[in-house]
DNA sequence: AACCGTGTGTCAATCGTTTGACATAAATTA
DNA sequence: TAATTTATGTCAAACGATTGACACACGGTT
């Protein structure tokens, strides 16, 4: 069995109000008395009970973060540095992956919901769920628009669709295709889209669009890729996501095209791994610490009630990764 | 505030008791009354106080996850196929990313114990930490081998080496590099090494061996990969993981060699996404959802209180996935 | 001598749920 | 009709920590 307070008194031999004082720092305390407690609690290797305390309504220090799947490169490393700066602040994270699957992230909010945890960091994709607006919780969204006052933190999606085709038609492509890695309706990445139409049509140029669903295989998408490629011939691809842009390159390749001398291939996110393992790869890159940051803190900000100026969406600045799938 | 049990009681017009008997399946229901119960609890989004249930003796249904980095694709996958399973069974996952640091650890140790998880599921690599022994938690284990009698789950390294190594000799390498991507004591990825080690000797080949610590850099693997593929010259080079495979294939590229023409490169570990998108890398599999499977069941076992029959160790076999770093 | 700040103790209520003990009443069965 | 079984209610004690009210020291100031 756990040791508890009772227990610590009795080592230390002092009353659990005492104890109870010395933990949580209120009233007049000599050092000794602290020195006794603190070293009866290492004795006996004390952890005072999360869900007492939470009764009495402290707070968990827990924090929910529901994003797709962390087998995106993108999301493990948001994840990660979001759970680095939660661990540091003396929190904890629980993963939850929705897999875009709206009835999951329902079912997660569920779980989230209520007394369990103190706030919600989401970078998932889903559409109207009414949880949501329900929860009552403090919740701050990544790269997602949502109805009510949701603070959301996401890169200048649209400046970077701009950039990947002002570079693009710069370095002489013409004819492009645009891919869209998954298809939602309120998701900011889609501007990702229009910037780089936007720009394309400025300049006279085609675009062709390919666009498939969140759970669509690789397998899949290789196989349209390789149609779609084959049928618009293009000399430019811009996608809105590196792992996409990776089967461009690869299928491109195998339907005899040179890369970048036919056909010029910018990504979007260049997360760490990308940078580090896929060497070759341009792409548009996200500032993933200070978007980790940022939402860590908005989050913080809503804990500790300080509604004091959010705004509701952060747009972070986002710059060009220029490598062997670009023309020099 | 969140509804409480006496608002679902007072709702559907029933006692508390009988409400807590409805939710926890105890005594005599009648059909009648748990509709009534169950559309209150409904109409109230009512959920449970997790923290007074869990003063009660019940679980948290909380079971931590210590893992190096998930940005490690194949610690991500892991994490997700377990995270996956959990939540199929109502429980939630807490991520922790200890960064091979053992001060991490432990201070996520001491998070997690007491009363805070249920269990723990560790594919960490740290040696000799004590709260593992005193945390009196069910914890099993992903490649790492306790002093304790915790279960261990892991691919079966021994043999993955041994495959490598014959692959390898019977395409022709002779002079071999071998990488190791981390280096820890009582890992037993360290069989990787052993096996192919063993193998190679019996057959008369050379072995170089090279060894990065865990918090190495792309960068500074690259470096030291690029001296010694110079120096010795290899044709056939094992890692214990893929992404120090991958940079072996880039740098004996720039170095001048053909892959796999001049040497040959296997990796270890064959996530998904090293599947997917490093169409080239050849690599032993683990068997991920396996051993998700496997790890997420002995832990269900211990925290049954079922201590049947628990091995102390389980190798699952692993297989090689043979692609174009390997000669035809 | 009266007063204050400091340090500690006792006591009891509280958080929301669970659970056992016990009572009661209707429906079912013997 | 009597004995069960079924269905629900009341009551109160837990679970472990927090906290406010209050008491009582002791030392040092005025």
């Amino acid at each position: 069995m756990q040791p508890k307070l009772a227990d610590v008194a009795k080592l230390a031999g002092v009353s659990v109000t005492t104890v109870s004082r010395v933990i949580n720092e209120r009233g007049y305390l000599s050092a000794a008395t602290k020195e006794k407690v603190f070293s009866a609690m290492q004795q006996l290797n004390y952890q005072p009970s999360l869900a007492a305390r939470v009764l009495q309504g402290k707070q968990f220090k827990l924090v929910g973060l529901i994003f797709a799947s962390v087998e995106n490169p993108l999301i493990a490393q948001v994840v990660e540095e979001i759970e680095n700066r939660l661990f540091a602040r003396g929190y904890k994270a629980i993963i939850c992956n929705s897999m875009d699957n709206p009835e999951k992230e329902q079912q997660y909010l569920k779980m989230l919901m209520a007394n369990q945890v103190d706030g919600i960091i989401t970078g998932s994709h889903n559409e109207g769920i009414k949880e949501y607006k329900m929860s009552g919780l403090p919740i701050v969204s990544y790269d997602r628009y949502f109805q009510t006052k949701i603070p959301t933190v996401s890169s200048d999606n649209q400046a970077g669709g701009e950039l990947a085709a002002r570079v693009m038609i710069e370095k002489g492509s013409k004819r492009f295709m645009l891919v869209s890695g998954s298809l939602e309706k309120r998701a900011p990445n889609n501007r990702r889209l229009t910037g780089f139409e936007h720009v394309a049509e400025e300049h006279g140029c085609s675009v062709q669009m390919v666009a498939f669903p969140f759970n669509s295989t690789p397998n899949i998408r290789r196989a349209t890729l390789r149609e779609k490629l084959l049928a618009s011939q293009p000399d430019g691809i811009f996608c809105t996501d590196d792992q996409t842009a990776l089967l461009c390159i690869q299928e491109a390749r195998k339907a005899g095209m040179r890369v970048p001398e036919d056909v010029q291939v910018i990504g979007y996110d260049g997360s760490d791994y990308v940078q580090e393992y896929h060497p070759e790869l341009s792409t548009i890159v996200q500032p993933v610490g200070d978007i980790a940051d940022l939402l860590v803190r908005l989050l913080f900000n809503r804990l500790q009630k300080n509604d004091d100026e959010l705004l509701d969406k952060y747009v972070l600045p986002i710059k060009l990764l220029q490598r062997d799938s670009l023309r020099k």
